[in-house]
Order: structure tokens, then C-alpha cells, then sequence
DNA sequence: CTTGATTATGCTCATTCTTAGTATAATTAA
DNA sequence: TTAATTATACTAAGAATGAGCATAATCAAG
């Protein structure tokens, strides 16, 4: 154990963004190079800290405030040596999310939905068909040309765990597991680019866009933090224009999870925490009945500390 | 947005470690130099990934296994320059579980309870009165002494949210928050190291060891970490013995959160969800009827994806 | 102006999960 | 033999959840 801190090898910080945004009930994430990559920034020694680091350049680039940053991960890939070949890279990833969205349509930073790089995690309209159809039957050809019988069996496991049936149990907290597994696999470009450079592998590998380096790693990453988070945090109204109606929130949070909502309990919940006041004014942009307008109450994130424990607590003391 | 990732200076990464034993109902963590410290060590390049270089280094130390590891937080503190006086610092801090607990009793590698840090947070035993006697007046005075009633209003807000009255509204997951709220109003030392050196504060510091650098504040993150875990993955097995009794089990549970748990519930929660199985054997270790021995079921961790959602998802597909 | 489609919203109901017990069993220490 | 201690089974009230029915308010067509 060295008591002062030590030293090691200097190594170059680079930072990464997964920045979100929501329009027309679309979840987006900014990239760069036509879809390849998350956009990555410096580390310079003009920031007090990261996380100002972070939101200086984001907000110099985009020219839009962010509204919410949370760390997701660090880590340093043996991989990617740095570009000036002599320091080791270690990345910190962000996630943040944003209003509004700057250069709709621009092809450089670019936002693109979530859901081109990962299709099978839409289940907004029911059971993703890509599950049952074709990554199944391929994880399952993969589980069965493990070598010894237990380790077949232990693939079978998580995959059942990760993907369910392609029906139930899906559960789409595990964004992140289930692309590793598939990466496992062998069932992503990414891995082919690494593993197999010299002989391809005969494998097809799964819809949905690759990026380069580990930016589909870290927009899971990112994808599978705010997915949990929004189960206990209301920070979807990050996302919200300052006035909506209950259908668009519901139709943001279904946009996030990626799974359908019951509108009635929706309405009940969001109502019960009080996460919410009517402006008074009522917007006929719908087809149908006029829905009234809220806005979402800040002081509330204040008020509560929200938590949901599985453990039997003695008295809510 | 700078296309190829960017190069930033060049720093200095140091690990810092929040290693947790549990002994005799005690929630223990690994310290250094009279308990000022946490374990800190290098992250060398040799090591392929930042968990491999923390297991490898915190395991050659302690001589056993690290059970768990996971990665807590990255960040860059301004105030505190590389000991060559040339390279920024960046510490990344990893909590680790492990069963067995090296030298009890040695002076420098050294366990300790952590509710010698925390000792406001231990309410084992019904609320803790520190709270009520000392913390919330001296932070009502704190609250008070604000310049406009805006800021007066927030400081009561979020001294209500994270410390509740002294006996209700307690949530133990906010141990971080609490612990920035009472450096924020000057009442543990490590503030008035940093701010005051020259003036000494008037007021008296809450009971807690304080520790060098920011550690105690990577302690608290380590600790709520593990108490907002404990709720959704069973990672406190990692801590028990390879056979236990229930009790032992609630009494190693209650040590995490720092809460008494009702003892019918507890049980019948540990049994519903299949997380441990009867050895067979039985104890007489203590006073009363003998307690069944049980050993957790390791397949368990594979087969469940657990999750408790609070959004209303059309039914559990 | 009537009808159907569409969206909003109020309300109910069965089921499950929690919380807080009571009751009883099996030990040891005195 | 009794009191204290620990383990375990069982119950009942209340809250939260998931699903659905019913009704209200609007627009687009006919």
C-alpha cells in the first residue's frame, strides 16, 4: 500500500458525449462522420473540473445549454493508443441531455436516432421482431458451438437472462448486456473490425449501425443509464419543451424506454408524484379532444428524494 | 466539434480504492495512515484495463480476492497538482467487496468501522440522535445565516430532503448528499482545512473522523453506492462467509444500510426471490433455538435480471 | 348538423406487494 | 423448571400496480 498518492505513467485524457435529444417522439444522440462516431473533446487544463470541461466545450459546439450531465464510465482501452503514438488514452464518457437541438438536418454533428444503432431495442410497438426472427436463432447457433456443455449452458443462460424469448421478459434496463453479448458473439461489425480483420467470419452480422472505436459501447452506456434512471428520476423533463401535454411526456418516456405505456396509469402516476401543473392553457394541435398544457413543477426535484427500496425497511421512519 | 479525438495535456492517474469487509455486524473499510487516508496506487501500464490494474494492485496488498469491483467515479481536482508538481491528477475511485479481512488489528493497513466517518448515518439502532441533537441545529443555523430569504428557503429544502426531521423521512442512500451539505455549511473539518487555514471557523465540527483529500467524500460515494445497490442485486454475499444463518445475513445487511429491518419480512424476502438454499447443517452458535446454516445460490446472480420499475409499463411482458 | 374517428380524462376493480404484527417452536443459562 | 433468547410460521390491513370500462370534447366528412 504506498500512502502518497503515486504516480504512473502519464496518459492523455479524452472525453466522450452522448448527448440526447427528443423530437417527434424520436430519441437522438449526436454524432459526427455520418453516424461513425460520438463526438470527443479534450481535456484541457483550463477546466476547474470535468464535468465544466464537459459542458464548456458541448455548449461551445452546439450553442445550447445543457440541462443535465451525469459521469457514465471511464476507461482506458490498451487498444487505442493515443494519436500522437507515445501516451496511453484513457476516455470519460458523459451523458447529456439537452432541449433543443441546434442544425436539424446538418450532416456533420448530426442527430440520428438511437434506434438505427440499436433496432431491437425498439419495443414501442410491441415485441421487436429483429429478436425473435434473427438474433435468437444466431445467439443460439453461437451457444450451441461452445465448446464444453457447460459453458453452452451458461451461454444459454444469459442469453435467456439478456433477451428473454423475444416475446417476454424483456427487460430494457440491459441495453448494455445484451450488446455485449452480442459482441460475445461475434455478431456486430466491431467485432469482426478487430477480431477477424484478415478472415471475415461467417457470420451475418446483426441490423443496426456500427461506429467506430467503442462509441456503440458507450451510447448503450448511456442509452442504459438514462433508461434507469428515468425509473426513479424525473429527468426527462431535461428533454421537454417548457409546455407539453401528458401524451407527449408519455410519448418522451416510451421514446426513452423504448416500450409502450397504459396511458390511464401514466397519467395517474406522473399526477400522484406531482411531477407536474396545468398552465391553464389547452392545445388543439391534436386531432381529437383539446389536451390541457403543463409544465413541469422544478421545485419538486427539490422536494423529494425518491427511492424505491426492495428491502423490508422497518416503518417508512 | 473536433472530428479525430482529441488530445488534452497530459495527467497523472491515481486509483483510489474504497474496500469493504464486514466483521462482528460491522461495516469495515481498508485505511492508511492512522485512518487518514483510503488506499491509493498507480495505474502502471502494464495493466491492460483500470479494473485489472485495481484488482492486481489491490490484491497483491491484501493478499485475497476482491469479490466485486466497480468503478465509482472520475474526477480532476484542481487543488490538488501531481506530487512531481508538474502533472495534473486524475482519480479514478473503485469500491471492492471482499470476504476476508487481512490483519485485523494492524496498525497501517488498517480496518475500520466506517461509521467512525459516518457516525450520523449508523441508525441501526432507531434514529441516530446526532442528527436531532447536533447536525440539524447547527445546519439551522447555517440555513439562517444566508444572505437573501431565496437561499435561506433552499438551504431549509435541502436540509429537509437529506436529514428529514432527526427521526422521520430518513433515507440512507443520501449519505453523499448529506456529507456535501455538511461540508457546503463549513461543519466538518476538511472544509475549514481548505477555506479557513488561516481563520479558524467559529463553529464547532459535527462528531466523524475527517480524512486528507477529499477520501471521506470518496467514502460516502463508495457507501451510498453500495446501499442503493444492496436494493436491486444481492452484491452483500460477497461479504458473507460461504455459510450463514439468516440472522447473520439481516445483521450484515442492516450494518450496509445502517437500518434496523423487520426480521419475519426480511426472511421471507431472502427466501421468495431464491437467493439462498438450507446446507442442511445447523448452528447452536447462539443462544436460542439453532438456526438453520444457508449458502447463497450462486446461479441465482445469472438467472435474475431483477429490476423494480416505477413507470407504468403495459403489462410485465 | 350528424356521425364516426380521435384524443383526453375520470373511475373501478382485481391482484399483488408491503408492513406490521401474533403465535409458536426450540434452544441455552440460571 | 423457568426465563431469556432465537427461529420460524402465519395472518390481516393497507398501498401500489396493472388492466380496462365509460364518458367527454374535439375535428373531418358526409
Amino acid at each position: 500500500m504506498t500512502p502518497p498518492p503515486a504516480i504512473s505513467d502519464a496518459v492523455t485524457i479524452e472525453l466522450n458525449a452522448v448527448l440526447v435529444a427528443l423530437t417527434g417522439n424520436q430519441p437522438l444522440v449526436l454524432t459526427l462522420e455520418d453516424g461513425a462516431l460520438l463526438p470527443s473533446g479534450p481535456f484541457a487544463t483550463e477546466h476547474p473540473t470535468l464535468q465544466s470541461g464537459v459542458r464548456a466545450w458541448v455548449e461551445r459546439q452546439t450553442q445550447h445549454p445543457l440541462g443535465y450531465v451525469e459521469q457514465l464510465y471511464t476507461f482506458a482501452d490498451r487498444n487505442r493508443p493515443a494519436s500522437d503514438g507515445q501516451r496511453r488514452v484513457v476516455s470519460i464518457s458523459y451523458l447529456g441531455l439537452t432541449r433543443e437541438r441546434l442544425s436539424a438536418g446538418a450532416r456533420d454533428p448530426e442527430w440520428r436516432s438511437w434506434y438505427r444503432y440499436f433496432p431491437w431495442e425498439d419495443w414501442r410497438a410491441g415485441p421487436s421482431p429483429l429478436v425473435a426472427q434473427t438474433i435468437l436463432p444466431q445467439l443460439s447457433t453461437w451457444a450451441d458451438a461452445a465448446g464444453a456443455v457447460a459453458q453452452q449452458r451458461e451461454r444459454r443462460q444469459r442469453i435467456d437472462v439478456n433477451f428473454g424469448d423475444g416475446v417476454e421478459n424483456w427487460n430494457e434496463d440491459l441495453i448494455l448486456q445484451r450488446y455485449e453479448l452480442l459482441y460475445e458473439a461475434g455478431l456486430v461489425p466491431e467485432t469482426l473490425q478487430e477480431r477477424n480483420r484478415a478472415a471475415p467470419s461467417a457470420v451475418e452480422p446483426v441490423p443496426g449501425m456500427p461506429m467506430r472505436h467503442d462509441h456503440r459501447r458507450i451510447l448503450a452506456t448511456g442509452i442504459a443509464r438514462l433508461r434507469a434512471k428515468i425509473k426513479y428520476r424525473p429527468v426527462f423533463f431535461e428533454l421537454m419543451p417548457p409546455e407539453f401535454t401528458l401524451l407527449q411526456l408519455q410519448r418522451a418516456v416510451e421514446a426513452l424506454a423504448g416500450r409502450p405505456m397504459h396511458k390511464q396509469n401514466f397519467r395517474r402516476l406522473i399526477d400522484q408524484q406531482g411531477l407536474v401543473e396545468p398552465t391553464g392553457a389547452s392545445t388543439s394541435e391534436t386531432r381529437g379532444r383539446p389536451a390541457k398544457l403543463f409544465r413541469f413543477r422544478r421545485e419538486i426535484v427539490l422536494e423529494r428524494s425518491v427511492a424505491g427500496t426492495k428491502l423490508p425497511l422497518s416503518r417508512p421512519i
